[in-house]
DNA sequence: CTTTTTTTTTGTAATGATTACAACTTTGTA
DNA sequence: TACAAAGTTGTAATCATTACAAAAAAAAAG
């Protein structure tokens, strides 16, 4: 319960009403920081939460993407990830193990903004072959 | 044929055999920067070839993408665009009309680079609402 | 507190991008 | 010419995501 009003003021910092099912998605991005999509999250919370949708997780990430409290990264082909860490930081995307990676972003520097749009979110994304498999020689 | 010829040689050059379709593909993407998905490209193709099929403009993009001729994006969550030019440059996708636009980039300072892994492709996407849209204040 | 209204959740049925697959065609080579 | 390898095609899956309308829960009103 400590928990649960932490995450529930955080939500209401980002003017979202702190349902159960929006606390759940967004502690369980919180808690695991593994990018997950939005299959995961579900079958991740669905046995705690039998009467879970997989449509109110779709629903609760679209609201938490929109108001900015978790960040969409859409460098996997195959389907979206979210990340609850909204920090500036990489991701690395290996595309022989699926894992995606942070990486560290002192800063961006500002020349390699747009000039005429008005941004709401940035991703650096990197591809290629991570430590774990290059060793395993997959 | 001049245009052919130079094609040809250019995936040559990638270690790609150039068939009629895959010359078609690629020419597409140099003469349209436009950041296109396969279904555009498919239904731009399809009148002048009509024996062109889905399965091969897909195909042919994953053979152009795994040799590093074209660049695959992964910016918009609805379908892969592809982007004939493969220089170092970022991009901005713009969430009301869904243009996306390039962004100069002039370097990517080596700090930004993940430490351990092997870095195929980088990736710098934007989002937000593109001058135009914001001009017509949609 | 009930009643009413609004918001949220849920399940099922589409949608639509992408892939699997097997047959057919073209190209390269002996 | 004839065989083998590579490439193309059409159709049928697959699978992530969205549409939608009914049910449930929460908030507001009386």
């Amino acid at each position: 319960m400590e928990r649960r009003n932490h995450t529930g003021s955080y939500l209401a910092q980002y003017g979202i009403r702190p349902s159960v099912q929006r606390i759940a998605v967004m502690e369980y991005l919180q808690a695991h920081r593994t990018h997950p999509s939005a299959e995961e999250i579900y079958q991740a919370l669905a046995p705690s939460m039998p009467t879970l949708s997989r449509t109110t997780v779709y629903n609760t990430l679209e609201l938490l993407v929109a108001h900015g409290a978790v960040a969409h990264i859409t460098i996997d082909p195959r389907f979206s990830r979210y990340d609850g860490d909204i920090s500036l930081h990489g991701h690395f995307l290996c595309e022989h193990c699926g894992t995606l990676y942070d990486v560290p972003v002192e800063a961006l520097p500002q020349t390699l903004y747009p000039k005429d749009h008005q941004v709401s979110s940035v991703q650096l994304s990197y591809r290629g072959t991570c430590a774990h498999c290059t060793q395993k020689h997959n």
